[in-house]
DNA sequence: CACTGTGGCCGTGGCC
DNA sequence: GGCCACGGCCAC
């Protein structure tokens, strides 16, 4: 199965694919243009919060994002491409969309053309915003594009109307130093920086295609086929017109492939005087000793520098179709480096953000380099680039949801030896000595190792960490680059902000969903905890044959789909609706307006479960399709295991504790019910966990009774889980074994 | 520095 | 030796 684009354009000749990996003389990739302009000092990354101000004659790398004068072509025509990133362009003041094109292999940019601006949201009259002495002295301030808009406030469940108060440039809204949020006494939605602010506003999904056609960016819809959509619609009969909007959007984002990405993956050394200290990138006291370079288009590549008393050492033969280049200038070195990573869309480093990319961003700079001849750009804990896209793998691999739903906990520790050992196989080379004391051949071997187990990563399993990149960027419509350095709880935050504009509702601020929804009101069991959560059943000790394990499919999830749960719904301001209590809480929740997260939430799970799942075990299907959908499935599975928790997480900022602590609540109502349930039907049931019914020799008629009534009374699926010949337990919850 | 939650078991170390 | 608080790790 080929991931190819044939199934939903007509236009283009297809042409044939780049040649994959292991060519021996590939052809040089061909390069974006680099044109060298005159250095300019533009601010990115503007939306910060609460910069230091670190002294020091020099400007500290986190103050500003520097822009460089590398540059990808900006075509006023393209095939269809697929969007990776949305940023902002200091030097032209406006969004930069970089796109790829799966046909050629690299990037083009795209500069917006629409006149959108950096803007937020005031409850101050438009007339008094345009005649406050404060804001009209503000440089940033931009009068010409203010408006009154009108938005749903969900809190309050009204129609507002707020003045769009819009800025020359990002900072000018809240940079360091005093921008118009906070010269304004309130203002909503002026936290949010200014890239994701356009996504939401051009209703851009990142990783889906898009094509420029005469200088126009343009969405290019992929086509399902006619026999699917029939197939969907009969498992999902139209509940209501939001619903099924909403599946026709989601649909075509899952199904379509994501593109064969051309990409490099790179590893430098540096000559360390000890061997237990890791050279300080900020200082980059030491030289680029090597670099290696593995390609998806076949480059194996090691770039050595020439040292004194440094042997050659034999050539291992891992190092055969591995190109050796000498360098007798470490400038040089460096500057090959940068060709490379201004030439390839997508470089992937271990560690990169903050090792490699910067280190070589200070060293270029103390060899004599100019900022804009780096095609780099630093913020205060990533590394860009200027060209492409930089995807630290590092910081993905960290990611806790991605290690425990999509590598099922298999590594244990972070570094590149663990990692590539659990997850490929492949160990590090091991040092005895310090690489600044290893022959030319022994480096490289070390090296390029490091680069292949990195480019590995990225391609092992038919490149299933790049697919499942370019899937959670869809959901979570953030570009490549956040979406591999951020965690779930921001993924779900951006998902819904967004769906929060698209239709109109104003994004509340934490503290007035907190003040008006109030504090939890049951206690945990354990100390610490906010709330109450789950049940655990005392187990019965003892062996048991012929068990049966019925299991809610992802309850949380469904309980919110089913009981309509979300911050704006649990307490709603209806009084109408305060008779609609949640069972186990003192809560209720509102009957006119379904939920946003609710909409959410159970629209992806019942996608999951009724189609991507089954799909990727369908044997009757293609492999290639079957692995595409089991990355689906496990892209949503990371999303909504975590849809409940955020709601009781104060790091998100649409924290609602009665959200949360209601959902929980459900939970053991639910479990509850279903073990008296199965007690009243004779059912022998020894043991449960949150989710769960242990049932000790049932018959198939019990069981189907019980699934039944589950079904009427609840709206949600119990499932045959497990069927064990034997299970043992202790008197330890938690604690069995089953088989 | 990383940032979805709670429930539960177990080993460690402080304290009496 | 017994009690307890705490952190690490796992189940869900």
């Amino acid at each position: 199965m080929n991931m190819s684009l044939d199934r939903f354009i007509t236009k283009e000749p297809e042409q044939k694919r780049k040649p994959e990996p292991m060519e021996p003389k590939p052809k040089p990739p061909e390069q974006p243009k680099v044109i060298i302009e005159k250095e300019t000092e533009e601010n990115e990354e503007p939306l910060e919060e609460e910069e230091v101000e670190i002294e020091g004659f020099e400007e500290p790398e986190e103050a500003l994002l520097e822009e460089t004068v590398f540059e990808a072509e900006t075509p006023e025509n393209t095939g269809p491409c697929f969007l990776l990133s949305v940023s902002y362009s200091g030097k032209k003041s406006c969004a930069l969309v970089k796109l790829y094109d799966p046909e050629k292999g690299k990037i083009y940019f795209w500069y917006d053309n629409t006149g959108h601006k950096p803007y937020l949201l005031t409850d101050m009259p438009l007339q008094e915003v345009m005649k406050n002495p404060s804001v009209l002295k503000n440089p940033g301030f931009d009068p010409a594009h203010c408006q009154v808009v009108r938005k749903t406030d969900l809190l309050l469940d009204t129609e507002v109307e707020l003045t769009k108060v819009t800025a020359k440039d990002p900072l000018s809204i809240g940079g360091r130093g005093k921008g118009l949020r906070d010269i304004l006494p309130q203002t909503w939605e002026s936290r949010i920086r200014y890239h994701d602010c356009y996504i939401y506003d051009r209703e851009l999904y990142p990783g889906y295609l898009y094509r420029i056609r005469n200088g126009t960016l343009e969405r290019v819809e992929y086509k399902i086929p006619d026999g699917e959509i029939e197939a969907f619609k009969k498992i999902f009969p139209p509940e209501d017109e939001v619903f099924k909007e909403a599946l026709d959007r989601w649909l075509p984002l899952f199904s379509c492939p994501a593109p064969n990405y051309r990409r490099v993956a790179i590893d430098i050394e540096v000559s360390t005087p000890q061997l237990d200290r890791i050279p300080d990138a900020k200082a980059a006291e030491y030289p680029v000793i090597s670099a290696a370079i593995v390609s998806s288009d076949g480059v194996k590549r090691v770039l050595l520098l020439r040292r004194e008393e440094i042997s050659l050492g034999e050539k291992p033969s891992e190092l055969s179709d591995v190109e050796l280049i000498f360098y007798e200038d470490e400038k040089k070195l460096i500057e090959d480096i940068f060709k490379v990573l201004s030439s390839y869309p997508i470089v992937l480093t271990f560690n990169g953000d903050n090792f490699d990319l910067r280190y070589l961003w200070h060293r270029a700079l103390k060899l004599g380099f100019r900022k804009d001849q780096i095609p780099i750009t630093l913020g205060r804990e990533v590394a860009l680039l200027s060209v492409g896209i930089h995807i630290d793998l590092y910081k993905l691999l960290h990611n806790k949801a991605i290690q425990v739903y999509a590598f099922g906990n298999k590594y244990r520790e972070v570094t590149l030896d663990a990692v590539a050992s659990a997850l490929l196989g492949i160990k590090k080379v091991p040092l005895e000595k310090l690489v600044t004391e290893l022959s030319y051949m022994d480096l490289a071997a070390y090296c390029f190792r490091d680069a292949e187990l990195t480019y590995s990563l990225s391609s092992f399993n038919n490149d299933m960490v790049m697919n499942l990149i370019t899937l959670l960027m869809r959901i979570s419509r953030l570009s490549m680059e956040d979406v591999t350095r951020q965690g779930v709880s921001n993924w779900i935050k951006n998902l819904l902000y967004f769906e929060h504009r698209k239709r109109g509702y104003l994004i509340p601020r934490q503290e007035d969903i907190l003040r008006i929804k109030g504090e939890t009101f049951t206690r945990a069991v354990i100390k610490g905890k906010k709330y109450l959560g789950a049940i655990v059943i005392e187990p019965r000790p003892g062996v048991y044959f012929n068990v049966v394990v019925l299991d809610f499919a992802s309850l949380y999830p469904s309980i919110i789909k089913q009981w309509n749960i979300s911050y704006e719904t649990v307490r709603c301001p209806h009084s109408e609706c305060r008779s609609n209590v949640l069972p186990n809480t003192p809560h209720w929740v509102c009957k006119k307006r379904k939920g946003l997260m609710s909409l959410i939430t159970g629209l992806l799970r019942d996608i999951r479960v009724y189609w991507f799942k089954p799909k990727s075990k369908d044997k009757s299907l293609p492999e290639g399709l079957r692995r595409w959908y089991d990355i689906v499935q496990h892209a949503l599975k990371v999303i909504l295991n975590a849809s409940y928790g955020v709601f009781g997480a104060e790091v998100f900022p649409l924290y609602c504790p009665p959200a949360a602590e209601s959902t929980t609540a459900i939970g053991r109502y639910v479990i509850t019910n279903t073990i008296s349930k199965a007690k009243e039907e004779g059912v022998d049931v020894i043991y449960g966990d949150t989710d769960s019914v242990f049932l000790h020799n049932p018959s198939q008629e019990q069981i189907n009774r019980l699934l039944n009534w589950v079904e009427e009374q609840f709206s949600i699926d119990l499932e045959v889980d497990k069927v064990y010949s034997y299970v043992t337990f202790s008197k330890r919850k938690k604690n069995y074994l089953g088989v």
